[in-house]
DNA sequence: CCTGGTATAGTCAACATCGACTATACAGAG
DNA sequence: CTCTGTATAGTCGATGTTGACTATACCAGG
């Protein structure tokens, strides 16, 4: 039943993690996350993170802890997390990995409206798909190889692990898609094509 | 590269997709796609079509056809699609098929801060989890097994068959990521509960 | 005949997001 | 010693998204 979160924004989640650590102002919390790679998993944007960061004071998850200046540079608020917060971190986290959500990825939409493209399109469009998964898929295995070497702890690879997951599924996915085009016996081609002429708009009913 | 287009919401595509087959006012497309369940496929939200088809009319990709009203019931406008939407349709239909884009579900956001919760608490939550995806899966399997039996192409299908595969690869990922832990010989369970104890904040670094 | 539920059709204001901008400090190139 | 690029720290405004609201029509149950 997903509930109603005040703040209701990964990087709310994220900001909080952070902050059971140590307090830190805004700024400070971006250059972490994006050292630390988290960049990867949560959507990040720099100015996202003061309205989060607002978000949360206001929903009493954070407090305004010190505001300072050094010289001449902009004044900067620390923020520490509070009682509330922590609780809601763990809900939070408990909340996402317990109940799987319904998403909303871009190529499931682009599927769904598949038909309005012609099917020989589609499949030279697919295999350029399949050499980017590639690459994705590489770029991760590098990244998973290079930190582990570096000692880290399996555990702390469990999200690109699982990227890793859903990018091999995909990729035998569309290799069977494109297979299921082109078969000369029982492939879509034909009908498609047809399909496609007849009604060059595409997507069923 | 992925283009900066002026309408940049995958509802706006869908509406062009629709909007080739006939004219249509924005209530009737909500209805359509609905109906169609391409809804499953794309966040819908009533009142985003409205603002989506708003933004569609600016960027000249579909053009007011005319206005009515029957009886009492608010005035409706009909939209019809023009040459630059026809070609926008295809053009971004062909750039989601072509490019992966990287995404940030919402698991993955949740994995990359996991160590804030203690590995018991954490393999209780992954087993339920396993139950939601299998309520998906079977959810799904229906879905594509009646609507095959109505006579429907597999083709009008594929993006049900994308997110079976990926709820797959999904459950097998969480079960592999249990086994991790729970393994009596090499689980990671101990060395876990040890870092979460010194340090129960929990995120690498 | 009245009432509740739902389909029709759309608007609106609150809130969220994101790119662009401001402004200082500082290190290195030339 | 000036110039340029980058790190620091944050604000602002245009745009997008969402839930809640308005209002009519229509059908079924009691």
């Amino acid at each position: 039943m997903t509930k109603h979160r005040k703040v209701n924004n990964l990087l709310g989640l994220t900001a909080l993690a952070y902050l059971t650590r140590a307090p830190m102002h805004a700024y400070e919390l971006g250059r972490t996350l994006r050292d630390n790679g988290d960049a990867r998993s949560v959507k990040f944007n720099h100015s996202s993170l003061y309205m989060v960061i607002q978000q949360l004071a206001k929903a009493g998850f954070v407090a305004e802890r010190e505001t300072s200046r050094e010289g001449q540079r902009p004044e900067k608020t620390v923020y520490a997390i509070t009682e509330a917060g922590r609780l809601e971190l763990l809900d939070w986290l408990r909340e996402l990995i317990e109940e799987p959500q319904h998403e909303y990825p871009h190529f499931v939409a682009a599927l769904s409206l598949i038909g309005a493209l012609g099917p020989d399109d589609v499949v030279e469009l697919l295999r350029r798909r399949l050499h980017g998964l590639a690459a994705q898929r590489s770029e991760i295995r590098d990244l998973i190889n290079t930190t582990l070497a570096g000692g880290v702890h399996p555990l702390f690879l469990v999200e690109e692990e699982y990227r890793l997951a859903l990018l091999e599924a995909e990729t035998d996915f569309v290799e069977r898609f494109i297979d299921n085009i082109v078969d000369p016996e029982t492939g879509w081609g034909p009908l498609w094509d047809q399909f496609h002429n007849t009604n060059p708009e595409g997507n069923s009913s």
